[in-house]
DNA sequence: AATAAATATGAAAAAAATTTAATAATTGTT
DNA sequence: AACAATTATTAAATTTTTTTCATATTTATT
């Protein structure tokens, strides 16, 4: 994980930054807030820790400006102001979350792996057993390697994972993946749903999609 | 918005219920862990604040459980607890903020709309100007109408917004939104970006990608 | 076991998206 | 203003994806 620390107080930024790089993270230091946008503009982090109080600029001008400006990575504010006030103005500021000096190194870690965790997680990824599916990348994630799926494919095997546990009949996957309104003459769904067999099986090697006779599919995860 | 307040002490509960009701908000209460699972699984909610000591189960076991199912939305622990090794523990079973008591309701609800805020916006839209692109529909949405973007001009458009404000040559552009090597030969990049500048520009009316001449494209919100 | 209905499969046809190629227009420099 | 280099545009070629169609297999019922 790259993150960037700034924190003009050299002592906690070193700390900070040796007891990253003990748990595998690499760390940037910005002395002073535009230092920090600086480095932004030329290297990209995944979560930032800005010092409340700072030279040139405090850490809640550069997270307020760097929200304004479009900026969407994590925001942790330090700070060793603890009335609330300032925790509100924060978090309404934009920031992902504040942590009160004094703080313990664990503290900070954990803080940072929820915000960076949720970030990750949060509507972009649907998991299912120990695979998931990238709703960004519109590619299935497998231990073994993942595979990007065509539109169809990826959005019939959405709409299962939405609906696991659900007997989901033809006229309504018409309706709901295609957007279209059932016609008995037309076979799509068995097409498609064949199609995305094979390529979860190859890939996973389990049979996840279930078919109903006279009923419809029913996606089990058991 | 709708929030679920799971916490045994009625007058707390109660007290949050009415100052939710007066921001516009409607609240159920839980008066322990198994009542609240319950109406999670009949009801949605935008999110959950859940008392750590409760009967029945308490909120961290109601957090485990739920995040162990695969539940995604938003929850917010509330303790009288303040020691950091409780923090650590909640964050890392899946919490995204944790509350001390005593709290004022203009902290609980900046949390709220923090944490809400940031699962609505991180990574299913890139907004800019008064439009934005739905990074799972792969849409781009405007005020007068949306339209679904082709996967290359999609790709190109969620680049240029992550990286607004930055000449992108057409090396750079081949090799993180194509995965190729550059080769001269190809002019991959100029059509891609043709077809884009024309729906943009019809959907939007505003010329949002510059050429620098000799240097590259520069994607501009001015 | 025979039958009819439902589902699965393979391969061709059609449509859509991507890429290449040829040419036109623009830009910076002399 | 003329030139070379760069970028833009148009249209054709290619590839991928989607859909249809014909046929095979499976399932429930008798």
């Amino acid at each position: 994980m790259r993150i960037l620390i700034a924190e003009d107080e050299k002592q906690i930024a070193n700390s900070l930054k040796k007891n990253f790089a003990d748990e595998g993270h690499s760390a940037e230091i910005a002395e002073n807030g535009k230092e920090a946008i600086d480095q932004i503009s030329k290297n990209s982090f995944d979560v930032l820790l800005l010092d409340w109080r700072m030279p040139e600029l405090t850490g809640l001008e550069v997270c307020k400006s760097l929200r304004k400006a479009g900026y969407n990575k994590p925001i942790i504010l330090l700070t060793a102001l603890s009335d609330v006030k300032n925790k509100v103005e924060a978090l309404n500021y934009g920031a992902d979350d504040y942590i009160t000096k004094p703080f313990s190194f664990d503290e900070v870690m954990a803080r940072i792996n929820a915000v960076v965790r949720r970030y990750e997680s949060v509507s972009t990824f649907l998991e299912f057993d120990e695979f998931k599916l990238d709703l960004i990348a519109h590619t299935l994630v497998t231990p073994h390697g993942k595979i990007k799926l065509p539109e169809k494919e990826f959005e019939l095997l959405k709409y299962f994972l939405e609906n696991s546990g659900v007997i989901l009949n033809k006229e309504r996957l018409c309706r709901d993946v295609w957007e279209l309104p059932f016609t008995p003459s037309t076979n799509l769904v068995e097409v498609t749903i064949k199609n995305l067999r094979s390529k979860l099986e190859e890939l996973t090697g389990k049979k996840f999609i279930k078919t109903i006779y006279g009923e419809g599919y029913l996606f089990i995860l058991d």
